[in-house]
DNA sequence: TTTTGCTCCTGTAGTCGCTACAAGAGCTAT
DNA sequence: ATAGCTCTTGTAGCGACTACAGGAGCAAAA
């Protein structure tokens, strides 16, 4: 049995993320000692390390709760989890493509940019009506 | 002039959205008409598409204000907008690279993730100590 | 002219996933 | 005993919106 400090040390997850996520109902409340502590067990640490991956995996906290229990319940889980990797893969796949286009645009808007003119092109082409530079 | 509807047309921001960056001081309140309703002018509708387009290009507020008060300063400004156009490219080159690790780990987790079985690979190595993919 | 239905106004609260702080109680090491 | 860390609850703040509620105004059809 382990405080709060120590859970979060071994999980990963900040001791203030960790009350977060219990006010949230993500994780159960931890029995308490007698002078009203939290104490963690090896189980309630490891669902903590669980939901720091997937966070860090971009799963959102809907999506995790879903996790949790799935992995609770047994049985044919492991479908439905894939297929839920799967849908955040392709929301990842969207966000770096995303990101990509936007490098491209900032590229060329940066580059028009050069160092002696008195106007800049690129607030120019920012502020106009038609831009330079596709978004 | 325009009333706030038209604007946003205009400008692509929602009305909800203008209202807010007024509220925070980002853009200035326009005039009103007699019954009160705030009226745009070009340059007003210009500001604020302009605040879109960094919005889109993932400026964040704090930023897109020092290049409007750039703007309107006219002058050097083109060596500063350039130089923090270039720190927003690492930012995203930041953010693609972290998105491809993600994406990478997902990949192999969700790979191991066959049909059949009873407990599920995936969820056993997120709630492992030591878990079977780099992060 | 009245009525219908859209637009606009202000103000407040909710979203997501935390993070920070305050004021107090308890626990541990010297 | 005392110093200093850790724990408790509760509340407010972050960024960038979004979503109401409750009311006023305005333009066009009947």
């Amino acid at each position: 049995m382990f405080a709060i400090g120590k859970a979060s040390q071994k999980s990963g997850v900040h001791i203030e993320t960790i009350r977060y996520y219990e006010r949230e109902g993500l994780v159960p409340k931890p029995d308490r000692s007698a002078a009203g502590r939290h104490l963690y067990t090896a189980d309630e640490i490891a669902k903590l390390r669980f939901v720091k991956r997937c966070r860090d995996l971009g799963f959102p906290m809907s999506i995790i709760q879903t996790l949790l229990s799935l992995n609770d319940e047994q049985g044919r889980s492991c479908k439905e989890v894939k297929s839920m990797a799967e849908d955040q893969l392709v929301a990842i796949n969207a966000k770096i493509e995303s990101l990509e286009r936007l490098r491209a645009a900032l590229q060329s808007l940066s580059a028009s940019c050069d160092e002696g003119t008195s106007s800049c092109p690129m607030l120019d082409s920012l502020m106009s009506e038609a831009p330079t530079v596709p978004l």
